[in-house]
DNA sequence: CGCGTTTGACCTGCGC
DNA sequence: GCGCAGGTCAAACGCG
């Protein structure tokens, strides 16, 4: 594999906890060990057009699958369609939040299940693991039908954090891997980066550091 | 030795 | 009720 060093980090805008679209945070490489990746979370987010994208980690889709939908939890695919690859459209923030939106109420809608907080997307990545910040523990590999790729599960390894999340390659194009988040973390990432401040024309977050506004005092 | 991965077995939900 | 498929468990194993 090639990419390991281009770690994504977390970030963490200030949306009400819970909300699908924040629980699901956001991706972008950066930290110290790279400046050439960004990727297009990044631009979703409203932040600086990304350069071009590193070839092992490019956010193509969105989808979303809120536990409401469904049976096998296979991910509906074009609930959020993208821009071509490497790019979001400008307004892909906001696009988000009106997806979540659907999916919850869809979700809210249909009360027999208990709801989960679940969000899937698609990556153009040659590596299947995107650190995105969290500490992940397999606990499982499973074939699937349809499929001629495994499915790994993995669960958050922090105590007391139940959030899990599934990675299978693309069943049509294994180039790409399709990430499913199930559940809320109820804990900081080391990687997460809190924007304290929003630029009402620009609709970009400036940072504010590591820790929650609020803890800081 | 602690932690993470592997992998077969087991459990559960759903469709027929 | 049965079979299938997805999801989870847990023992064995590897690695640092």
């Amino acid at each position: 594999m090639a990419a390991v060093g281009a770690r994504p980090v977390l970030y963490h805008h200030p949306a009400p906890a819970g909300d699908a679209a924040s629980m699901s945070s956001y991706f972008s490489h950066g930290g110290s060990s790279t400046s050439s990746s960004a990727s297009s979370f990044s631009a979703a987010l409203g932040a600086a057009p990304a350069p071009p994208l590193a070839d092992q980690f490019d956010i193509s889709e969105f989808l979303f699958d809120d536990g409401a939908g469904g049976g096998a939890g296979v991910p509906a695919p074009g609930v959020f369609a993208a821009a071509p690859d490497g790019a979001l459209p400008p307004a892909a923030g906001s696009a988000i939040s009106a997806a979540a939106h659907t999916a919850r109420s869809a979700a809210e809608a249909t009360p027999e299940r208990p709801r989960t907080e679940r969000i899937a997307f698609r990556t153009r990545s040659e590596i299947e693991i995107l650190d995105d910040g969290y500490k992940w523990r397999k606990y499982g590999k499973k074939s699937v039908k349809n499929s001629p790729n495994p499915r790994n599960y993995y669960r958050c390894s922090t105590e007391g954090c139940n959030v899990k999340k599934r990675v299978e390659r693309d069943k049509d194009d294994p180039s790409y891997v399709v990430t499913t988040y199930e559940g809320t973390h109820n804990h900081v990432s080391p990687s997460t980066v809190y924007y304290a401040s929003q630029d009402a024309a620009s609709g970009r977050f400036f940072v504010a550091g590591t820790q929650p506004p609020g803890s800081l005092n």
